[in-house]
DNA sequence: TGCAAATGAATGAACGGTCATTCATTTTTG
DNA sequence: CAAAAATGAATGACCGTTCATTCATTTGCA
């Protein structure tokens, strides 16, 4: 078996248990039986499991920021920008359940904590991933399209609504579908539209 | 000291821990000591440390519910209503930070994850607790007053932004104000009237 | 080509540390 | 002084991590 995939086969394992179970289920015995491996194999691909825990999560942040960039262009008008990363938002995440769950455990954890911090200090401008989003608010508050409030409450009032809907739909308590989607998306705009 | 005031302190000092540090910063040793208790008195008060995690879960869920409560009648008019619990979230949670992080922490750990089986299994219909917002949501439909939704997106589109602008107020990377708040909540308002 | 030596990936038992919980003992209370 | 409350050392379960050992594969040599 080639190198690589060992070393995928421990970051699948990784994603599902903890999305399943959470953090509390997916000690190193349990994933490596999972990724069908010794305990001792996890190190020879990560360091610790602080590093492969991050690692999966970084990989996932990257998966979400190529999705968002399909179809989109700056050129496009505001209101449709606003509406297709919402929309992409939505879809990766339902399409997605084991990454959704794996994320939130993720940003609630110990992990999460420590991520934050660590990016926070070692952020020397535009991180490469969230420039989408501060770009688009700050064109929209400058062309006076939304409202002028706080950047940060303008990232809530987006996405607050969409990572509750999201985890509605993956514990099944809505289907969401196309109209469905669509509909929400626009209430979402509606929230920052002046 | 009487017997209440111990189980009170027990309580409190698991509300610090598990709020500032997660349920990893909060083991019944650090939990006894912050308390100034031995470890083993816990288990005086409490059955094992699942029960101590519920019960505190419990009572601060009630805490808000009494809050809501405080100048809200069903004779005010819909939209008021609506405003008033919004209103009132966000600021029992930004007055009360500790409380607000220990239910988040709560929410996304196994805990919160039997806690909510649990609920299901059990509820033999409306819980007391929850049947303002259903209530609410209900009648906003049925008067045409707000989108018609499944009732579950209208919580998310709700209180989504609710819990992350009150998160984000608690982590310091805004500064909610008597004014703010009136704009979030016009602004969550804007996302479910028609 | 055929054989021996070297390699390093994989293993899993063992280790040190942490945890919730127990219980024999001591302290407090009425 | 008897009963109740409080104590904290001891216990056993579980965790992440280590490392001596195994063994399939590759390399070096005649």
């Amino acid at each position: 078996m080639a190198r690589d995939d060992k070393r995928e086969l421990l970051l699948q394992a990784t994603l599902e248990l903890v999305a399943k179970q959470g953090f509390h289920g997916a000690p190193c015995a349990a994933i490596a039986e999972q990724a069908g491996v010794a305990a001792g194999t996890i190190y020879r691909y990560f360091e610790n499991k602080d590093v492969l825990i991050n690692e999966l999560y970084l990989s996932l942040e990257n998966r979400i920021h190529v999705a968002l960039l399909e179809g989109y262009s700056v050129e496009m008008p505001f209101r449709e920008r606003f509406l297709h990363v919402v929309r992409g938002l939505l879809k990766f995440f339902i399409t997605s359940p084991l990454e959704f769950k794996y994320i939130e455990q993720f940003h609630h954890s110990p992990y999460g904590v420590a991520f934050r911090r660590d990016r926070m200090l070692g952020q020397t401008e535009s991180e490469g991933c969230c420039t989408i989003y501060s770009e688009l608010f700050t064109q929209g508050v400058a062309q006076q399209v939304i409202k002028d409030l706080p950047r940060v409450v303008l990232f809530d009032l987006a996405f607050g609504p969409i990572i509750s809907v999201a985890r509605n739909h993956i514990l099944g308590f809505i289907q969401l579908d196309e109209a469905l989607i669509e509909q929400i998306a626009e209430a979402c705009w509606d929230s920052l539209k002046r």
